[in-house]
RNA sequence: GCGCCUGUAGCUCAGGGGAUAGAGCAUCGGACUUCUAAUCCGAGUGCCGCAGGUUCGAUUCCUGCCAGGCGCGCCA
């Protein structure tokens, strides 16, 4: 149930109504009733909802807007819900209404609950949201706590608005990246007994390569009796899952949980590579070039074929990549979002011919490019590298300033922005981050509540008090505040913009901090207090949704 | 060279075909005997990168240019 939208539609036909009756009149003469735009203007003094019908509609009606406005308000027959109307600016019809409207919304958001905002849009279509999917031989960066941030919370935003979303976590641990991650692994175990054995010039340095060395020593003692290629795959598998489980707990600390963490090497025990290139060479889309197999990705709009099978008979990274996202189709998801970083761009133009070649709309995948994170201290970037096994990660970023806010800094940004990082300010401002300003919001409230009841003060219902009580600026300012919810998380749903929902966070906390200064609840008269108990009380819900939708915690107490 | 992202207040960033372009931080000045001052109230700041075009109206859309970031592998 959308209030909002209700009031919308109800004035579309009050001023739909009113163009008919001019036009009948002969005071208008349009050759058609154009949609009728309206929205809830920023500017309280233009009214709950204004019309911008008369601007758009002047040229074809041959009038000023403003004389277009006069005809259609003075058109317009009396409905008790409109207090006033005013023609405004360049010929803005501005419609004030009374309250009622504004209290329906309380006795929603009491019904619904925390599901106050959803909607049934999806209609349960299948999405996939595939995202981070960081190669399992280091602990995660920032750019994967970015992407993490951004691809759960447009999740949630996803099954808010009534789609059937499947989150994962592609592993991919059977590439290069893993070999030479085995290799380091394994030249670390021998150093343990053995110092100067030579470690892989392209290896990974981290120290913790040698901390799970000395755990893989001890589970594991007589590993060196293995031959060489099997003692490299035993590492390999046994490395990567040491990795899966360390990127899975720092997740999970995260409040980042996916449905699925889906191992590449399971495509190729399961022969899925060797089948969708069977079913590539069926339909003609391969050909031989220099010893390597080629899929002719051009016939897709991409900009150069690709190689399928290397020269040296192994696969490259897009045919197991092809093969996952066969794989996803196939478990019946009609959509699939990938979350990627900009040095991926290049690489949705082949996926997208690959898909169509599979039978499989371009449309079916749809990527989202999320710019990289710059990290500052002492007002620098800081460099990283992963060669050189300097870098600050996820864990490093939550332990300093905390999951929620890591999360909010996150998310506060539009998706497409180049993020600035700056650990000094998030270390030494964390008690300033915003974040604590939506959850303090919420704390006053419960603080509220708690000190109610201990009062001996049932918290009402909206049934059951006098909600023309509120009447205040700050009251009604938070109210319709609220009746935007449901179309900002469609919004943000849609546009895959969940920066949305951090931003109205803000806002509407910011609004009941208003309140609560301008307005006491307690000890206020007895049907004012009991009002604004409610309204306080739907706040709370709201906050708590939006919370939630951004993964952050929602305090009783700070 | 080609492709993508960005350019808005001192800083970090929202916004977006329409009414005086917004917020936070920073700066300055006020507000706690009363539900948490992690709060509130007030004050100043803008060639919306530049130049054209479309439009009744452009900061927003289109084109070109300039600047910064990132890509363009038989790497992943």
């Amino acid at each position: 149930m959308n209030v909002a939208l209700q009031q919308k539609e109800k004035l579309q036909g009050v001023i739909r109504e009113a163009l008919l009756r001019a036009q009948s009149r002969g005071e208008l003469s349009l050759p058609e009733i154009p949609e009728i735009g309206l929205e809830i203007p920023r500017d309280t003094s233009h009214g709950d909802f204004a019309s911008n019908i008369a601007l758009v509609t002047a040229k074809k009606a041959k009038k000023s807007p403003r004389d277009v406005a006069a005809i259609i308000v003075g058109n317009m027959e009396a409905e008790g819900f409109i207090e006033d109307v005013q023609i405004a600016g360049p010929g803005f019809i501005n419609f004030f209404l009374s309250n009622e409207w504004l209290y329906e919304i309380l006795k929603v958001i009491e019904a619904q609950g925390l599901a106050y905002g959803n909607c049934s849009h999806g209609q349960g279509e299948k999405i996939l949201l595939e995202f981070v999917s960081a190669n399992p031989v280091g602990p995660l960066n920032v750019v994967n706590a970015r992407a993490a941030a951004v691809g759960d919370t447009l999740a949630r935003l996803f099954r808010a608005v009534g789609y059937t979303v499947g989150t994962e976590f592609y592993v991919n641990d059977a590439g290069n990246q893993a070999d030479i991650f085995a290799r380091s692994l394994e030249a670390r175990y021998q150093q343990i007994d053995n110092p100067n054995y030579p470690f892989p010039t392209e290896g990974y340095p981290g120290d913790y390569v040698k901390t799970l060395a000395l755990r893989l020593k001890e589970e594991h003692p007589n590993l060196l009796e293995l031959e060489w290629d099997e003692r490299i795959a035993f590492c390999k598998k046994w490395g990567t899952d040491q990795m899966v489980e360390w990127q899975k707990a720092d997740l999970a600390n995260y409040d980042v949980h996916f449905d699925l963490w889906f191992r590449e090497r399971e495509l190729h025990a399961a022969g899925a590579l060797e089948e969708v290139i069977a079913e590539f060479d069926k339909k003609g889309y391969l050909y031989t070039n220099e010893d390597a197999l080629w899929f002719r990705s051009t016939d897709f709009g991409d900009d150069k074929d690709r190689v399928i099978i290397k020269s040296d008979k192994t696969y490259t990274y897009v045919t197991a990549d092809i093969a996952y996202h066969y794989d996803k189709l196939k478990r019946g998801y009609t959509k699939l979002i990938n979350i990627w970083g900009p040095d991926h761009h290049g690489y949705i133009g082949r996926m997208k011919a690959a898909i169509q070649a599979l039978g499989y709309p371009a449309d079916s995948l749809e990527v989202l490019i999320l710019q990289y994170v710059a990290l500052l201290r002492d007002g620098q970037q800081v460099k990283m590298s992963k060669r050189a096994g300097e870098f600050i990660t996820m864990q490093d970023l939550v332990d300093e300033v905390g999951k929620d806010a890591a999360r909010f800094f996150f998310l506060i940004r539009s998706p497409e922005s180049h993020l600035d990082f700056d650990l000094d300010l998030a270390v030494e401002q964390s008690n300033e981050n915003p974040v604590f300003y939506v959850q303090y919001a919420h704390a006053r409230i419960s603080s509220i509540m708690r000190q109610a009841e201990e009062a001996g003060v049932t918290i009402p219902t909206a049934a059951d008090v006098s909600l023309e009580c509120l009447k205040e600026e700050s009251e009604i300012a938070l109210m319709k505040k609220m009746a935007e919810l449901p179309e900002e998380i469609l919004i943000a749903a849609v546009q895959r913009e969940p920066h949305r929902i951090a931003r109205y966070a803000l806002d509407l906390a910011s609004l009941f901090h208003s309140f609560y200064t301008h307005c006491h609840v307690l000890g206020e008269q007895e049907d004012v207090r009991d009002a604004r108990l409610v309204l306080a009380k739907c706040v709370q819900i709201v906050l708590k949704k939006i919370l939630h939708v951004l993964g952050i915690d929602a305090p009783d107490q700070m």
